[in-house]
DNA sequence: AGGAAATAGTTAGCTGGCGTACTATCTCGG
DNA sequence: CCGAGATAGTACGCCAGCTAACTATTTCCT
């Protein structure tokens, strides 16, 4: 008595898992149905997100950025090659995300005086400015998107999540 | 007794958090948790499968469209304009996954008959016999993902997910 | 019937990632 | 103490998506 077992549709995976039951009946779809809303969500998540960032000016990546200096507490100083293995990307990429990010004003590159091959990145005024607003901002958009769901409901996915993301990763 | 109040970083986004907590002590951080890690969760899957599919020669693009037109059952024939709204896409791009893909064999254009601006693209055997073997390992790669958790929370996943995406889309 | 508006597909140009290759610098073992 | 190898940042070229603009065709309204 799977969720995936019910016959009858209610939403676009539904459908999906529908046909692929007629037309692949040998496949084990368990985790089809669970997996593929995961990422359909993931998916309108981000979409909200984006929206609300590009309102404050910024892109999802640029967003990133400012938010893992901002975190890291004053003075808002962090290397370029620590933001690439923070943000899981590569070092090319966040060169360009920074100079994006330089030439808007909201950050300066300045020497690293224990390290001459590396720069150390420092918000500005103006990128701190940006990026608090804009947190406040996307906490509230976040908490928005949670608002339909039961406080158990959270802390039951959270610690599904959890769980999953120790053995997944 | 939320989840987010536990002081002490268990991973990744316990570590975030806690800066958040020191740095913008103002912000409700209730939904960014749940969010983060079903950010990250997707991100780990999509990798896991792009994983996969490169093993078959295919991107996760084109897989999709062949997925899609596959579940159609035969004669294996849909539109373009259908499958690039059923796959959340621009039009543009779909042009350019079905050029990747016939030009590749898997599918083949033909003229329709009732609508002389559309086309039919239809699976060739090659692109059958390609998709359905990756399907068959894809089902498996997506069940090993979630073989570490309890069915019942895959259903209670299951359930919130339908949940969240009836609110959120 | 006929013209306005909608729709299907493509092309062109843009963007933000990526991998690779390169230079400069640091680290460390012998 | 010095040379091999690791590491930091960047430039370059590629790729897959996007939007906008365009042509051809269909649909719809009066």
């Amino acid at each position: 008595m799977t969720a995936e077992a019910n016959p009858e549709p209610n939403d676009a995976i539904d459908v999906i898992l529908t046909q692929w039951r007629r037309e692949r009946p040998d496949l084990d779809l368990s985790a089809m149905g669970f997996l593929g809303r995961l990422s359909l969500l993931t998916r309108a998540v981000e979409t909200r997100v984006d929206d609300m960032l590009a309102s404050h000016g910024l892109g999802r990546g640029e967003f990133d950025v400012l938010a893992a200096i901002r975190r890291s507490g004053p003075p808002y100083t962090q290397i370029p090659s620590e933001l690439s293995a923070a943000l899981m990307m590569s070092r090319a990429g966040m060169t360009s995300r920074l100079d994006r990010l330089e030439s808007a004003g909201l950050l300066q590159r300045s020497l690293d005086p224990a390290d001459r091959r590396s720069f150390r990145v420092t918000l500005t005024d103006q990128g701190r400015a940006i990026i608090d607003a804009t947190l406040t901002d996307h906490a509230a958009t976040l908490n928005r998107l949670i608002s339909g769901l039961a406080p158990e409901d959270v802390a039951t996915m959270t610690r599904i999540l959890r769980t999953m993301l120790d053995t997944v990763t």
